[in-house]
Formats: C-alpha cells, structure tokens, sequence
RNA sequence: GUGGAUGUAGCUCAGCUGGUAGAGCCCCGGAUUGUGACUCCGGUGGUCGCAGGUUCAAAACCUGUCAUCCACCCCA
C-alpha cells in the first residue's frame, strides 16, 4: 500500500463492524458516569500549549502534538483530560455546582512510539470530582470502576492502590535524599519487570545506594510469614514501622494520613464490593506518573490479558490551583477505550462476529410498482423506533438482496412483490431460521417488537 | 528518541542459491429470472510497502524511507 493511502502513524481507521462494538462500550461507560451523577462537559481538543504544559514533566511535554496557528499561537493537542480539566474547571468556577463531577469522553493525543495496545490518537473515557478532600471521592470513583467494567463484562481485573504521601514517607525513611526521589520512584516502579538487580543498577546510576535499596525494600515488606497478608494488615504493618521510623514529624505526619486514607477507601471498597473485595489490592511499589498526582493512586489492569493497565486515576489536589483557581481538592478516573475493547477482542476472539446489526428488518420490493407500500410500511415501522432499511436497488434480485441483509448481520428481510403488495402483505423471513410467513404490514410491527 | 523483527491479492500466507508471481478464503458471474450460509463451473483482482542502487535480469542482494509488531522510555 502507497504511503499516501494509509492513515498517519499510530491512527486507525474503524469498519462498520468494529464501531458496533466500540459505540457499545463508549455508551455503556457514557451511561455508568451518568448513573452515578456525573455531568457531561466537552472543551477544545487543542489548548494554548503552555496550558498542556504546565507541570506535566519535561517526559509528557516531549508527546505533546505542538502547532502553531496563522498567528502564530503555540497550541497542543490535548493529551489525557486532566489539565483541559483544570483549566475549564478555572475559567468556570463561578458557573458550576460544586463538587463539581463531570465526565469527558473523547479522543486525545501523544507523540509517542506505537505498539500494541498504544496509539497516537485514541479515546480517553475521564470521570472527576473537584471540590472535596474527602475519600469518599476515591470511595465513589473505585465503586464507580467496578460498577462500569461489570457493566463491560471485564472479567478477570485487580485495581492496585497506593498513595503518593506513603511512597514520600518510605523514600525519606530510606535515606533516599529528596532530589533523587523521582528518579528511585521511577526505578522501583519497574521492580516486577527488570527485577532487583535491575533496580539497584538504576539506583547506582542515579548515585542512591544499595543500602538505600535494601532499606526501602526492607520496610515495605508486609508479608508476615508465608501466609497472604491483607490489605488492611499491610497497611498497619507498614504504619506503624514508619512511625518508628521516620525522625521527621511532619513527614511522619504525612505518611501517617496517606496510610489513613488508603485503609478508609479500602474499608469501603470492601462494604461496597463485598464479594470482589480481593479485586483491590494494596501496592508500596505502585508510581504512576510523576506530575500532579499528590494522595492516592490507583491503576486497573486486566488479569487475562497483558495489555498494560487500561484504567487509571488518583488524586490531584494542587491542579485547580495550578491554573488560578481556588485551591479545591480533585480526583479523578480515567478509562481507555482501545485497552478495554482489546482486551474484550482477545478474551473472546468472536464478539465482532457476534454483535448483530442495529438495523432489526430490510425491506425489499420488487417492482416499482410495490414501492410505496414499501416505503409507507417502512415509515411506520421507524416511526415505532423498530429501525427498518429499504432495499435502494432499482432491479433488485430477491437473492441478492437477502445476501446483503445476511452479511449486515439483519435479522429479517420483508419482501414485498406483486402477490404481497395485492393484498397488502409482506413475506417476512427470519434469516436464521429461515422461517417465512405471510404476514398483513400492521401486524408486523406486533410480531417485531 | 534507542535497539530488534516483519512488510507479496480485500484477508491468511507460499514463492529454493536472483530469471519480472501463486494457493486458500473473500469478491463477481453462471448452474438456479421470487429466496442467502452447502456443492459445481467460470472470472476479476498485485508497478511484491515506497524510493534509489548492484545486475543482462531483483519480490529475493545493498542503502534509504514509511508502516506494523516486540523490547526500552513512558503510558490509557
């Protein structure tokens, strides 16, 4: 294929078939976020390029689209939802009805390498509460996940939580020195992929000792014997080792409230989800990105398919503040549409075969002298919100014509030729069963429903 | 941005140490002029990702480039 026929690098184009299924799981996300009170909002695809910018790390700022318009305005396509989110969230204060909890679902773009699963232009599904501290709004947002993949049928997933004021607490009772805190972060978070010699060479490289390595591993060993250890045994482990450890009150302060609150949303995960409480696991190593996220952080992966994790969210307390609004607390949740669609695909090859089409009969008359018959009963039935095609072939071959409803996925073809039309009848044929009866057009729409 | 693998028909792929392309499925037509998934017969479709180079001759060898996949980086 020419270069010039293909989309850009990154983007897709989507077939009929798969947008039966993509529109399916956009709308079931659109309609949990709408069951659960959050408001719909939309705002610009390209912001002031400052704006992306702004606090997001000199790694982030290297995906920004950048472009300049006529008047040479620097502009970027936005990247996640989240700083768009600040910025609306600053400019319509006075308008809004606080907390404020709106959902966003669009298409965002990063300038980064492809590979399964990662694409340069793909659908960010965004739910936010601004204007509470409160971890019921973590409580709400974890319920709301759990609520929605249900909805999916995701399956097999675990929803690994930690907190950014913890990871502070572990990184200082390690010796770990402030300056380096980000790159040791950064190097932890990869411990189940490049192993602990991987992360000590990080670390050495970054000039943070092995000592420093040991001592933080040291302390976020929860696993009191063989035996599994609970989340909320970890957490009090783990509390009340940073309390004898940390020399630093307000540090210690700190930690203290992070492990409060992740046993708050943990107890309440577990009222919530009873049953699936082991869905929501407890993580010191969880990192996330090392932008704004300021307490609790929460990733959601698949455990059937590694694909990465395919939701991800945490709390940002400083973002309003970062584009001039009053300091309010904010959290946040965001689903990708791709991921979730992938691994809908892989876990079960054949839903694109499945999925049927939303057109429920296709109309074909025969002569043009059926034609209005043909058209009236197909207003009539639209009119009953049963949707209905009409064959637009001007010599149509019965044959054909049901070729084309059975490769549309339609479960019924309507054929109206000269002996229907006399008596006002239609032959209605189930595709499937290949059933055919003789049926008056009113009572079509009875049989139908 | 770095390293590796791959790129042949709409799809899945074959094509030997260089001699300008094949199969299956799909599609179209017919057997079957008011009935689709099976069967049989026939047919369309490819400047072998793109651009250079080596050669009498390149799908094959070399270089560049674009895209996909994988590993980094990072992330939905």
């Amino acid at each position: 294929m020419s270069k010039l026929v293909q989309p850009p690098k990154g983007t897709k184009d989507f077939l009929p078939e798969e947008m039966i299924l993509r529109r399916r799981v956009i709308e079931t996300i659109r309609e949990c976020f709408a069951l659960y009170g959050f408001v719909e909002i939309d705002s610009p695809v390209f912001e002031y390029f400052e704006l992306l910018s702004r606090k997001c790390g000199s790694e982030v700022e290297k995906e920004i689209y950048v472009f300049e318009d006529k008047a040479k305005r620097k502009l970027g396509l936005r990247f996640e939802f989240t700083s768009p989110l600040g910025r609306y969230y600053a400019t319509n204060a006075e308008k809004l009805t606080k907390p404020f909890k709106r959902y966003i679902i669009g298409k965002v773009y990063r300038y980064e390498n492809t590979q399964a699963g990662r694409y340069r232009e793909f659908y960010q599904a965004d739910a936010d509460i601004i204007g509470s501290y409160s971890m019921n709004v973590e409580s709400e947002l974890i319920d709301l996940a759990v609520f929605t993949l249900e909805k999916l049928g995701m399956g097999n997933y675990e929803i690994v939580i930690n907190n950014r004021k913890i990871l502070d607490g572990i990184i200082n009772a390690a010796g770990i020195d402030e300056s380096k805190k980000d790159a040791a972060l950064r190097a932890l978070d990869k411990t189940a992929k490049i192993g602990e010699a991987g992360v000590i060479k990080e670390f050495l490289e970054n000039g943070i000792t092995e000592e420093n390595y040991r001592l933080f591993m040291r302390i976020i060993d929860l696993d009191s014997g063989n035996e599994r250890t609970d989340n909320a045994k970890k957490l009090s482990i783990l509390k009340e080792r940073l309390i004898r450890e940390l020399k630093d009150e307000s540090v210690k302060q700190r930690a203290v409230e992070g492990i409060d609150e992740l046993s708050s949303i943990i107890e309440s995960g577990r009222k919530a989800v009873a049953a699936d409480a082991e869905i929501i696991k407890f993580d010191p190593l969880l990192v996330r990105g090392l932008g704004y996220y300021t307490g609790p952080i929460f990733e959601i992966k698949s455990k059937d398919v590694a694909i990465g994790s395919f939701a991800a969210g945490g709390r940002y307390d400083n973002l309003v503040e970062l584009y001039g609004a009053r300091p309010e607390g904010a959290c946040g949740i965001s689903f990708g549409v791709e991921r979730i669609i992938d691994i809908i695909t892989q876990k079960n090859a054949d839903v694109l075969q499945s999925v049927s089409s939303p057109v429920k009969i296709y109309i074909v008359y025969l002569t043009g002298k059926e034609k209005p018959f043909a058209y009236k009963t197909a207003k009539i039935l639209r009119s009953k919100g049963i949707s209905a095609e009409i064959c637009v072939s001007s010599e149509p071959s019965i044959g054909k014509e049901i070729k084309y409803a059975d490769k549309k996925k339609i479960e019924y073809v309507a054929i109206i030729g000269e002996r229907e039309a006399a008596e006002q009848k239609l032959t209605l044929k189930n595709l499937k069963t290949r059933e055919e009866r003789l049926l008056a057009a009113e009572d079509l729409f009875e049989f139908l429903r």
